[in-house]
DNA sequence: ATGACATTCAACCGTTTGGTTGACGATTGC
DNA sequence: GCAATCGTCAACCAAACGGTTGAATGTCAT
């Protein structure tokens, strides 16, 4: 009923999941290291990694009584691809994604709840 | 407090607003023509528009008693470019866009809710 | 075996979402 | 002026969301 770019752009659409994806792109993390920097319950960091799951976008593999959670970026080609179609958007801009990067990241601490430009 | 790539995923996560969109890259159109296709009522079409509005990924303007919706498809550039920076997704897929476009639209009847293909 | 750790489950709560209906303000054409 | 048309507003509803807490499960270390 909920076609693959529901579920993703659904799931990209919340701050906590974007930071979470964020720091995986660093490397991959136990649940428990994802939820660190975080002001919110583990319980709600596993909830949010369930949905990035469902929606493909990162795999969790149990290893030990550790679970590892993986970036799967491919998962996201499909809502790029949908959304390329719509503009002349020129390639890849590795810098202005740095900077986005950032802005998600607020600049080194707690980057949950905060910050955010105007508008 | 919430920032721009929140308010346009979350735009982008529905399906009816995904298929508007795609209707606009045609032409642009009066709130009761963007309705018609849909087994929705007109007050939920304009709460639809308001939210496209609000992303910035429609534009409206009022001339006479008719409300014209113009895509502004810029405003999809932030989120284009924060998935860009996941992957080295090949460059722009034209073709792949037609596809997934015809995958929304479900060839000519009501496509709110149904049809979607394996994956 | 026991206890500590890693993660999820279940129940609950307040807010948001996508839809409805009916009334309403503008604007047009006769 | 009057009726029809275009679009939004307001009130309401059920379901989904993002969060909480506390109990349950599985695994490691001693």
């Amino acid at each position: 009923m909920v076609n693959t770019l529901d579920i993703v752009f659904s799931a990209l659409s919340d701050p906590t999941r974007r930071a979470i994806l964020a720091m995986l792109l660093e490397d991959d993390m136990a649940v428990t290291d994802v939820a660190e920097p975080f002001a919110i319950s583990l319980a709600a960091i596993s909830k949010h990694l369930a949905i990035l799951a469902e929606a493909g976008l990162i795999a969790r593999e149990k290893r030990g009584r550790v679970i590892w959670c993986k970036l799967e970026p491919d998962a996201m080609r499909g809502a790029s691809v949908w959304m390329q179609g719509f503009g002349a958007f020129e390639p890849v801009d590795l810098d202005a994604f740095e900077r986005f990067l950032e802005t998600e990241l607020g600049e080194g601490d707690d980057f949950s709840q905060k910050n955010r430009g105007p508008e």
